[in-house]
DNA sequence: CTCGGTTTGTGAACGTTTTCACATGTTTCC
DNA sequence: GGAAACATGTGAAAACGTTCACAAACCGAG
């Protein structure tokens, strides 16, 4: 594989892309240019262009990009052309709202496995998902073919689940503890860090910093 | 007031280093350096003093930042040594666990009014608020004080409710809605898209992306 | 089949952010 | 009180990401 260094932006905003994309098939657009695309994620025409032309030439001088075809590209490209399959730990308020979340489920990742520590919790049905006692992990993720963990426990707890997590060989985990984890270097964790995001409109306010676009 | 470029980047990592420094403060250390800081938070310690060095000089030579009082100055300069009153709009799944997330509270954001369009739930009390219909926003966000508005209504009908909070004076919104929504310039926009991280993974997985240390 | 209007793909220029490296200052220890 | 160890603050260099600008390619009309 070429292994060219592809930015971290640039991978985001493909998700910018997946996601105009598949709203503008669902508005039966054929083709749809930069420029077009740029607006409706509030980016520039050139970006576009750029990130799309790492990964190939998908467009048509003249015409644009084709939008079925290109949605699916971008969906190879981020490998949500497939099914992932998930766990989740720890269900409580955070937990249970990202077993309903529908866009997910609408990208390719399915929760297949709920784990708690929680007696009262484990065994019953949430959302069709029996609860399963974190204890059981090792099994339970073997069994059921899970490649990607998502830590929704508290801060307190999560490094240990993360340990063992990574002991039973998921290499990919999204984390939502207000915490940074240590992982091996093979291992990859992303970090959902909700309140970093409220913090960020508290400066802009405070500071009456002046915005650029945000940087996705 | 001087006005001067801060990036992006640097603004989320004050988030992380306030984090660090409550962990700090709570494990009783009276100074740090930037070296712990950023092991703490995976950055390098030239970055955090960087940082930090746009907003002031906070550390001693030879022995590093006063815990407590960085984590005051850091506190400042976020924006968050206050409260800041949280409308949130659509109590679904995200929104319901959003109401009981400890960590914005824990920051200063206080959610003081729920708005849903949902008969069923208006007038219930979650979580020791009631559920106020959507449709009375204008005298209830003027009557609460509301700075910030929290988005967590089906993507279907965010650029709705969007629209109405920004005529009822609101200038900082963040949106969980997978959307890309429209706001005038001098409103802050924030997107939290939970799916985004997890496209991430897929990628790094499927393509063997050897990764850097996440852009925090 | 040519012309005018479009739009891609991409090196090169530009701007921003990160890292380096070191002078400066503080503490500790003998 | 001097030396060694430590750690900040910051210009300058390097790395990185974005924007520019234009040649190349395609489309549709006449």
């Amino acid at each position: 594989m070429a292994k060219k260094k592809i930015s971290e932006s640039t991978i985001r905003r493909l998700s910018l892309y997946y996601r105009a994309l598949s709203v503008l098939e669902k508005e039966n657009h054929q083709t749809v240019s930069s420029k077009e695309l740029a607006k409706r994620e509030k980016l520039t025409p050139a970006q576009v262009r750029k990130d799309l032309s790492f990964f190939g030439s998908f467009g048509t001088r003249g015409l644009g990009y084709p939008v079925a075809e290109l949605r699916n590209q971008v969906a190879s490209i981020l490998g949500i052309n497939r099914l992932w399959k998930v766990a989740l730990f720890g269900v409580g308020n955070i937990g249970s709202a990202l077993v309903s979340y529908k866009e997910f489920a609408r990208q390719g990742f399915r929760i297949v496995k709920l784990f708690d520590n929680d007696q009262r919790k484990i065994g019953s049905n949430h959302k069709g998902i029996i609860i399963s006692d974190v204890r059981n992990m090792n099994k339970e993720i073997a069994e059921a073919n899970v490649e990607i963990a998502v830590i929704a426990v508290p801060a307190t707890v999560a490094q240990y689940i993360v340990d063992d997590v990574v002991d039973h060989g998921i290499k990919a985990i999204l984390n939502f503890a207000p915490i940074n984890l240590k992982v091996p270097d093979d291992v990859y964790l992303r970090n959902e860090n909700m309140s970093m995001e409220l913090e960020y409109l508290s400066f802009a306010m405070v500071n009456n910093h002046t915005q650029k676009r945000p940087k996705v």
